[in-house]
DNA sequence: TTGGAATGTCAACAAGGCTGACGTATATTA
DNA sequence: TAATATACGTCAGCCTTGTTGACATTCCAA
């Protein structure tokens, strides 16, 4: 809760033009947050989906398809031609469900991981220093202003990993 | 600069963990932040690649095509497919330059200014109710670490309009 | 046992990136 | 003035990553 005291005082924070300029910091942020691992992955043959995949299948070892499927909001058929090629290139595994066998629970071998920990240490630099360069409560201001602009599903899957359908693994 | 003054204390906030939570927050932010306007670009024809240059040639009227190549960072090729669409359904005009009549200045017809305040009152207004819900310091704090997550191209685009090569207009 | 869920896969298509090559004005410079 | 460079357009072809639709398989649960 922002305080809301401060009536008609300094709402001039939301001025079009102010609104302008976080749409476009939006814009070009983003272009600099996947700058450093779009250019590992054009090196290999990967793009942004197989960086995407890789990720989430880290952050969460062992969830399943349908699982990636609700994080990323693509189609199966989209995820799964980039899951075939990261099976076919050995990076990720998947293991047929133990209690239900139509799963697949996907986990990252140890190629997977290192390509894994190369992105992610690409963009976790560029983010480590803007964070250093803005300052703890920048940051929190950051965190918090995002969170408020995600639809109520990605809120979800981003506060509590998950919990409305299925815990992974 | 944020405070160089607590070196040990609460570089806490720079965690791999925290780090992470950036990155997905950037990620899931992003959705939010292009979906109001996906919606309403889907029903027409067009895709995020129109909405793009219809935001700037909205924000700075006059600008030419190869200023607008150099902000949207894509191709004469990909930009002109684009743009020949927005000519031929009466979005956009262009005009031979004055001084430079090589120049192509590019403006926003009725119509075009029209999609474009439907795009932007959209967007605007994500964007505001998260400004709203994150107060005016979180804002701020919002800005600083996009703006220290750019290239330093794309910094100067955002802040100076631009500067370096030639003045739009 | 039967319906539906979870998954995989084939085929076809579209948007929007890319490269390379070429053409045409117009400007600039030697 | 002649040569070169710039701004722009366009044709052709390729790639990634998204989409729909259809269909098969396996398995859970009622």
């Amino acid at each position: 809760m922002p305080d809301p005291s401060n009536s008609g005082e300094s709402l001039l924070f939301l001025t079009d033009e102010n609104l302008r300029k976080g749409i476009e910091a939006m814009f070009f942020a983003y272009r600099g947050f996947t700058a450093d691992p779009d250019r590992i992955l054009e090196d290999m043959d990967y793009g942004r989906a197989h960086h995407r995949a890789v990720h989430f299948i880290n952050r969460s070892p062992g969830t399943t398809v349908g699982n990636l499927l609700t994080i990323l909001g693509v189609t199966k058929q989209s995820l799964n031609r980039v899951l075939r090629t990261l099976f076919d290139d050995g990076l990720v595994e998947a293991r047929v469900g133990k209690q239900d066998k139509r799963e697949r629970h996907l986990y990252l071998t140890d190629k997977g991981r290192s390509l894994e920990r190369a992105l992610s240490d690409a963009q976790r630099a560029r983010m480590r220093a803007a964070y250093r360069a803005a300052g703890p409560s920048a940051v929190q201001g950051f965190r918090t202003v995002l969170e408020a602009m995600m639809d109520a599903e990605q809120r979800r899957q981003y506060q509590g990993q998950n919990q409305g359908s299925k815990e992974g693994t």
